[in-house]
RNA sequence: GGCGGCAUAGCCAAGUGGUAAGGCGAGCGCCUGCAAAGCGCUUAUUCCCCGGUUCGAAUCCGGGUGCCGCCUCCA
């Protein structure tokens, strides 16, 4: 079964083929490393590493890039406003997206590269670029021509010609065309610098991309993802330098993701305004997080607030349920289950994976997960058995395809307190006393835990 | 102004020609001492509006309205 893949630049849904047989590249521009990394990082990162999971889950090697800008303005200005070495700021907020990505379940690329360890490879491209006449070099700064190449502005729709006015030249800059954008950035004063033909300076924004998807990747690379707010011009511009240098096709499907909107809110991480991850992850289970991420398409925009995200812990709660019921976590794998319960697994399986070749939509993949669930469900409430274990299973394997369930149910301690008002209760019940029993479970209730009765008798959940 | 996207039930959200997934919420029932969880049933004759193509459109085309993103750094 072919996957298909929704392409930006072609705005269609075509057939995915490798380029190599067996094995996809893809390369996702990361984090400008200038700050804390905030919920779009997540979306981005979840929604390539999605794809990732998915294709190694039919079967395929994938190498995946995610790339940091470890040198930028705001990095040398968060620097200077510190007193330390921009590597320091770079350091520190690199090390954060790796605990967040971890937190949530966000397996590791194949390599992260950063544009400061690929200084050389830059230089060898702007150089190609110069001497095929693609880019000129004006007071220590290194511009791409826009105009050397007829179809630039192909992947964002936009021409040359219908620039506008209020795009002004910087003082300083020697652009020939106001849509020129730098290759190389002569230092300034103070500023970190590396040695160059060109004089000293550091890389501009798009070149490092280029550089680091064509070293670690190949000049044409399968997938190139990363938010639909780098169309452009960043992307535009990736295309534009990386194939006025290798002359083929630079990646073969554009698959951007959609933003992350916060509402009417703007982003400030003051009162109830999600912006960075740490910001969510303290209030709300990573679980339910990356379940919530992957119940809308990745193409769409969602919204954040704390809201939506509760609602969606109530919703991911019904699929672990029936997990948790049957033990999912920890029950061996057995014979799949037969009659009408193996023909609603078979259903599901065939349903989920039919979702996810059509452009990886997890949100219709979720979807015949919570069928699958009200089946694992119905079979445990009539008897279990093997076959109902199994069906959990099932279910357990086919989110874990999404990366979901990754935590097992906590092996709960309690409190001496709550284990004595629930020996109480049980007493209490032996008896009859309804209101003791009913007013124990209101106590422990204060203390944050549920009491559920069930055929194996007093079950306590936490919250 | 230019480019692009989106408008589906109270809310969230799938669905690119064949007669509206799924979740939350709500209601009824089963189960339960009562709850919770779970199960069953109900909750869009209809997909922003107006035309058109078609045997047939939420899905295609034209027009309109509304919202959003990008055009400056942004995942």
């Amino acid at each position: 079964m072919p996957i298909r893949i929704y392409d930006t630049l072609t705005r269609s849904k075509r057939e995915f083929v490798p380029v190599t047989p067996g094995r996809v590249t893809m390369y996702v521009c990361g984090m400008t490393v200038q700050n804390k990394p905030h919920v779009g990082h997540i979306r981005s990162s979840l929604s390539a590493e999605v794809m990732r999971r998915y294709f190694e889950h039919r079967g395929q090697e994938v190498l995946y890039a995610y790339n940091f800008t470890d040198v930028d303005d705001k990095i040398i200005e968060r620097a200077n406003a510190e007193g330390i070495e921009y590597a320091g700021v770079s350091e520190r907020n690199i090390d954060a997206y790796l605990r967040f990505a971890d937190l949530h379940n966000i397996r590791r690329a194949t390599v992260y590269p950063r544009a400061t360890q690929h200084i050389g490879e830059m230089h060898a491209m702007i150089a190609q670029l110069i001497a095929s006449g693609h880019a000129y070099a004006a007071d220590g700064d290194v511009y791409y021509d826009v105009r050397s190449k007829a179809d630039y502005g192909k992947l964002s729709g936009r021409r040359v010609d219908e620039l506008r006015e209020g795009y002004r030249i910087e003082p300083g800059e020697a652009k020939r065309d106001p849509l020129d954008f730098a290759l190389w950035k002569g230092a300034k004063p103070g500023e970190p610098a590396w040695p160059s033909p060109w004089g000293p300076g550091r890389p501009g924004w798009h070149i490092e991309c280029s550089a680091m998807a064509m070293k670690h990747l190949g000049e044409t690379i399968d997938i190139h993802g990363g938010g639909q707010d780098l169309i452009f011009p960043h992307h535009e511009n990736e295309i534009a330098q990386s194939e006025a240098c290798s002359g083929k096709p630079f990646a073969n499907f554009w698959a951007e993701n959609g933003l992350v909107n916060l509402g009417g809110a703007k982003m400030s991480k003051s009162d109830g305004n999600f912006f960075f991850i740490e910001d969510i992850a303290s209030r709300v289970d990573p679980e339910v997080t990356r379940f919530y991420l992957l119940s809308t398409h990745y193409r769409s925009p969602i919204e954040f607030s704390l809201e939506r995200l509760q609602e969606a812990g109530v919703a991911y709660q019904r699929l672990r349920t029936p997990l948790e019921r049957a033990g999912a976590w920890t029950a061996p794998e057995g014979s799949a289950p037969g009659g009408a319960l193996g023909e609603a697994v078979a259903e599901a399986d065939r349903l989920f994976h039919e979702a996810m070749d059509d452009d990886f939509n997890s949100a219709q993949a979720l979807g015949h997960l919570f069928d699958l669930a009200r089946a694992v469900n119905r079979a445990l409430d009539e008897g279990g058995g093997a076959d109902a274990i199994q069906s959990a299973r099932a279910l357990y394997r086919l989110g874990g395809i999404l990366g979901l369930f990754w935590t097992a149910p906590a092996g709960e301690s309690w409190p001496a307190e709550v284990l004595e008002l629930a020996a109480a209760r049980v007493q209490a019940r032996k008896d009859k006393d309804w209101k003791r029993s009913d007013e124990i479970r209101n106590a422990l209730a204060e203390l944050g835990v549920l009491v559920e009765d069930g055929s194996q008798g007093q079950k306590l959940k936490r919250k």
